[in-house]
DNA sequence: AAACCAATGCAATGGAAGTGCAATTATTAT
DNA sequence: ATAATAATTGCACTTCCATTGCATTGGTTT
């Protein structure tokens, strides 16, 4: 098992308290968050602060930016299997829309798109929409 | 062949002048548009007209949003295939990272996404990116 | 023609994303 | 250990897109 600052240590990216502490937010929540989540969750911190180090988070491969349709980008940590350096990864997000969380379903693989002649794919951004399981219940 | 006052009225959409160009621009646009796209293209009209335009042309589901991860929300006119009005449609879109146009390709259907037990999908929203049959020529 | 309702224009607001710069903190070299 | 250096953080500000309230215009109906 990884610590924190080994996580970040090994994608280059330097050790601060902020930085663990935002790791370890992102790390506890089940679903991808706004910028404003995290705002909300570090009022004493400044959001530029947390722009950027999310951004660099971002650079770093350790969380993705996901677009759920709602306007609002979202960012969620990579887990094991998630090649978000690797640009033909697929993502494949659900996005609730009652509780209006989205998730990351990292175990379900995007088939094959086919494009039409003269195109060419680099890269796949799939949100599919509805209830999720702990509202459907 | 429908004059666009016939597709106007048969949605229950009160004709106007400025409706019916802006009906014909998206028409001539084989790409989606953003609001600005129809700002430059109506100079002389407010801005809040073209938006509350595009508002009522998707209330009545003559056109549709498309994110396609740009962070600026396109339109598009809904074309003859596209049911837009119909929960469980999908789309499909193709964003070109080259010249930054998206196009909308209704005869290509998107294939069924399974989700884990417990999550119910009601819609799919699919952009792939890459480059266009214009900038790959 | 009067009354009514929808459509348009103007002004302003809100929210998210992003940037420049100063101040602080951590790292490196002497 | 201390000075020099580089990265991080905080503050203020800006920009851009989306959206709304309200007054005005224009078209319909009786």
């Amino acid at each position: 098992m990884e610590t924190i600052e080994q996580v970040l240590e090994s994608r280059g990216i330097r050790v601060t308290a902020m930085r663990m502490l935002i790791y370890k937010f992102l790390a506890e929540k089940e679903v991808a968050v706004t910028l404003s989540d995290i705002e909300n969750a570090f009022v004493k911190a400044d959001r530029t602060t947390l722009y950027r180090t999310i951004k660099t988070f971002e650079e770093k491969a350790i969380v993705h930016q996901i677009d759920d349709g709602t306007g609002i980008t979202k960012y969620a940590l990579c887990e094991q299997g998630c090649n978000c350096d690797i640009k033909t990864d697929l993502h494949l997000h659900f996005h609730c829309n009652n509780c209006n969380e989205t998730i990351c379903l990292t175990d379900h693989k995007i088939p094959q798109i086919k494009v039409p002649d003269g195109f060419v794919s680099e890269n796949v951004n799939l949100v599919v929409k509805g209830i999720c399981d702990k509202c459907s219940g």
